[in-house]
DNA sequence: TTTTCCCGCCAAAAA
DNA sequence: TTTTTGGCGGGAAAA
């Protein structure tokens, strides 16, 4: 077995002067290259040190490559330095427990929308928060301590796994980084970070966008994730491919002859089509990504701040009903909604966001959260005026 | 000019 | 305290 070392290139041969190129150092490159040395059925356990050496990196990049791996189910950590290799073979249940999780509508189970502790006020210390035993290894535990909640929910490995949940969840097939950052923007107690991303501009937002590159890269070379121009605006965007490698086909046409649309949420355990991984939705909620931001942003203040704001109250809801979560289409309907039920489910909603504005100690949070509000109710009309149209033509 | 994303600083977490 | 882990953003290559 020879070793790159070993080429028979003649040492004593002036090297032609090395050329950088990016290309070459990329977190794709890196991600293939690791997975070429460690992807084999005789591999039970990877070492970082014996990664960085063998690859000729940083450990800082092993790290990265190993966040995003893990996310996914091909690796889990066994120690201090080292990780079980699951391998390919992992991917699908992992990937189907995030399905689950984007469609399972326990709130508190959704890290995107976790810490919301913003109050300057309530600057408690609570116990410290621990990644669950579950699958994905970062559902968080209640009571979590700003810091630590803030360091675990800004990870890489759940950026990663948000950002596929939101190809899983999301209506259109092409997602821009920018449209994914802007969705998956988790500072929500970074009141100027949130009030920011409604104004287009937020420092944050560049960072989210640099690390979902990152994630793109390696998704790529895993062929996860296709790098296409979207054909409508001819912008760069991703398709999700899922473990076939095939992108994901689910199309409109699946529905055009089918007027009566599946419930959002549904068929959570009916992925037996592996092509399907998106779930049917009835409306075009995240046309605007914002919208999806909107919607996860409004929950999580809801759900987790519940000890500095009045609590948005809860429509009754019949407990047969699936409850939507985070990534929950704000426009989406229930099958054989009537247009009738519509216009009063959005009168429902004007009366709701009028009626039960959260009250914050911290004014700017209170001014923001109405921003949000104001927002998410224009955008829900919009929608729904939409649909109303579609329906009438 | 905009998009892409490497690189390594440095702080948090763990040992 | 030392070591491991990894968030983060400057700034440069690539498009």
């Amino acid at each position: 077995m020879t070793s790159p070392i070993d080429s028979d290139t003649n040492p004593q041969q002036p090297q032609p002067p090395s050329i950088y190129s990016r290309k070459d150092k990329s977190l794709g490159v890196l991600c293939s290259n690791f997975l070429r040395l460690y992807n084999r059925e005789d591999v039970e356990w990877i070492g970082l040190d014996n990664a960085a050496n063998q690859l000729g990196v940083e450990r800082r990049r092993i790290y990265d490559i190993v966040n995003i791996l893990e996310s996914v189910g091909v690796l889990t950590k066994r120690a201090k330095n080292q990780y079980n290799w699951k391998g390919f073979r992992a991917i699908p249940h992992a990937l189907e427990e995030l399905k689950k999780q984007a469609f399972n509508q326990n709130p508190k189970d959704f890290q995107i929308c976790s810490y919301v502790n913003v109050s300057d006020e309530n600057d408690s210390r609570g116990p410290s928060n621990s990644y669950n035993s579950n699958t994905d290894g970062y559902t968080k535990s209640s009571g979590s301590s700003k810091s630590e909640s803030n360091r675990k929910e800004k990870s890489l490995g759940l950026l990663t796994q948000n950002f596929i949940k939101l190809f899983i969840t999301s209506h259109d097939e092409f997602i821009s980084l920018d449209t994914a950052a802007t969705a998956l923007l988790g500072d929500v107690h970074d009141p100027t970070a949130m009030r920011s991303n409604f104004l287009s501009y937020c420092p944050s937002r560049k960072t989210k966008v640099r690390r979902l590159y990152d994630i793109a890269n390696v998704f790529q070379s895993m062929d996860l994730l296709e790098k296409i121009r979207h054909p409508e605006n001819g912008k760069p965007a991703f398709r999700w491919l899922g473990v076939n490698g095939h992108p994901n086909t689910k199309s409109l046409a699946l529905d055009t002859n089918n007027s009566k649309r599946r419930a959002f949420g549904t068929d959570i355990t009916n992925y037996t089509d592996s092509k399907r991984y998106r779930m049917d939705s009835s409306s075009d909620w995240n046309s605007k990504g914002v919208t999806v931001a909107m919607h996860r942003n409004i929950d999580c203040v809801k759900f987790e701040h519940d000890e500095n704001i009045t609590m948005l109250q809860q429509p009754q809801r019949n407990p047969k009903e699936f409850v939507f979560g985070p990534f929950t289409p704000a426009t989406a309907h229930r099958a054989g909604t009537s247009g009738n039920k519509r216009v009063t489910q959005t009168q429902d909603w004007e009366n709701l966001a009028d009626s039960y504005r959260p009250q914050y100690r911290n004014k700017a949070l209170n001014d923001i959260f109405g921003h949000y509000v104001e927002a998410w109710k224009s955008w829900y009309v919009e929608a729904d005026e939409k649909k109303e149209v579609q329906l009438v033509s």
